[in-house]
DNA sequence: TCAAACTGCGTATACGCTTACGCAAGCAGG
DNA sequence: CCTGCTTGCGTAAGCGTATACGCAGTTTGA
């Protein structure tokens, strides 16, 4: 049925490696049978099978993405970027989503593995439950790298600097006159609360322990953690921690409840993601750089591919204050 | 380095055929055995080679999956479910993003072929303008699904009843007191013109050819088109036939040049993408289903690897009007 | 001018798994 | 007691490619 190397060197007199050397470009072969060969196998409409090739070299020159949405647009226009720079580098790239459930991040992990990709890029979603998958691709030295970090274990990352993004928001809040700064902690809380207190600091403003908010995952804990922050008594007058995405969720249940943005409360996001200039009211949050973040997680796992053995490779990329409306002008 | 089946069948002193058996759950072989085997492999964390199993089985459980734009809200939904379709059934996706690039189209289905991946899903984003690797596909017999159709040749698909979209789209507009409805076609817009010739007509609006504006590909194209439109004498007070990605763009264009949605131009859009209606306008579209789109798509391609003979199936589904804000009230 | 290097091939083997088939032992039925 | 089926393995072959190595003939260099 499919033509093999096999075929073409019987029909044009010559051994399978033979046909292997022309098709490959390789040296001691002769211009002449090189063309006949090439000819040959175009004229069969040839097609090398990768998975054979695959197991003699011991590389399939694919990578694995796990991811947990990409239906957020942050995540899918990192995607992007990973996407085509794994291509340009003769790479093809198998996605797995995993809804961020646990379960389903281990299952996909290993069945990278078992697939034998080259390499794979993890956008691991809580950074402070380390996953057993994770764990034995490091103990076995398989390459992979994470977009953002996981506690607890020395591995190559392409990360944000989550402190100085959450300094940056709350001090343009605390600028702004806002005293009482809600704190919704979905996930990688505890490297932004540093900036968060710091701004706080500078700002003369106590840091108040209760108006940090532990969020479930899913839009169910926004829905919650919005709740707790209304209910409070001296409520605050501003939500920081969600990423855009979770914002518009955050946005939905403040109109529902007649809450007007900014004015009854403001919010700031994270990533500033395509369609935070085009909301109600303009989102004001910080920008990540996503084409970054893509390129250079790939080309920190094509260096860790080519040398295993290479202490990690660690990036640490710097997020960037967009000022929109979402959070009002000046109080008072 | 990495254990196979012969380093477990040499220390439980049986041969590397009753390992394949034990670890695949085959017949013909004792619980005994089994478990001593079992538990071998578990302690020498035995990774199965799935390249070297689909090399012999000539089935990879891979599927290629092929999409202009991951950014695009609307595919990045689509294939969300195709990606959890696809594991649902054990099979792997492997994903290429052409950007609208046919060259890389192209390159993408051929490199997909190599992989030997079982079938391809394919989101042609040109249905007018026919690619090759397309054609060889179909002339080989490899199994694909497109999502939407493309011209001059009969294939697999799942798509959406375009002419039925635009006949809502249309009547809706009609109906709100609109006269002059620019027609921008992108892509698809032979489909589409049916059902807004249909909606004229009803609403007893002479067709006027010069109202249908071919845009081309990108985001430039629709600022040139919006452009057209505007320097129209006797100005289009509605537009129709962007999605609602491409809509975002027309908005900021018209903001740009202190238009209003609606006041001063209606518009309507395609797809009911997750962010449209929290949008400034909050946009009247017109919604796809796109679970079900991710769902058939690789259920019909999976039937397909099962039946590569068996004629095309075909399912075309009913999109739906959703009426917010960005068409205004009743004219006059 | 002769050893050394290079050219243009072929043969053998390996990659890790699946499938077809063979064969001895055990067991049932007549 | 013999036939025939079943159980529990093993052996052989194959999937389509890459790599190591060998070898005759030719070219190169001092």
């Amino acid at each position: 049925m499919t033509v093999t190397m096999e075929d073409i060197a019987r029909r044009t007199g010559v051994s399978q490696v033979t046909v292997s050397r022309a098709l490959n470009n390789r040296s001691r072969i002769s211009k002449e049978t090189k063309q006949r060969i090439l000819k040959e196998a175009r004229r069969l409409n040839y097609r090398p099978n990768a998975v054979a090739a695959a197991l003699a070299k011991k590389r399939t020159l694919s990578l694995g993405l796990v991811i947990p949405d990409i239906t957020n647009p942050f995540v899918a226009e990192v995607t992007k970027h990973i996407e085509s720079t794994a291509t340009e580098n003769d790479y093809s790239l198998v996605v797995y989503i995993t809804n961020n459930d646990l379960e389903k991040e281990d299952a996909s992990i290993r069945s990278l593995m078992e697939r034998r990709v080259d390499g794979i890029i993890i956008n691991h979603s809580r950074s402070n439950t380390p996953i057993q998958a994770i764990m034995d691709l490091k103990k076995e030295g398989f390459p992979f790298v994470l977009t953002g970090v996981m506690e607890g274990i020395e591995t190559d990352y392409v990360m944000i600097d989550l402190a100085e993004g959450a300094y940056q928001a709350t001090r343009h809040l605390a600028g702004l006159g806002h005293k009482r700064i809600a704190f919704l902690t979905v996930d990688y809380g505890h490297f932004k609360q540093d900036g968060y207190k710091k701004a706080l600091g500078e700002g003369g403003i106590d840091f108040d322990e209760s108006l940090v908010i532990r969020c479930r995952p899913g839009l169910v804990g926004i829905e919650e953690a919005i709740g707790k922050v209304l209910a409070m008594q001296d409520r605050p007058t501003a939500i920081f921690g969600l990423n855009d995405f979770q914002v518009l969720r955050a946005m939905e249940v403040l109109d529902n409840l007649g809450l007007a943005v900014p004015q009854d409360m403001a919010l700031i996001g994270f990533d500033d993601v395509m369609f935070a200039s085009h909301l109600k009211v303009p989102l004001t949050t910080i920008a990540q750089p996503m084409e970054q973040i893509g390129k250079m997680s790939v080309e920190i796992l094509l260096k860790k591919i080519e040398k295993p053995t290479h202490p990690p490779w660690q990036v640490m990329l710097k997020p960037q204050l967009v000022v929109r409306e979402s959070c009002g002008e000046k109080l008072r």
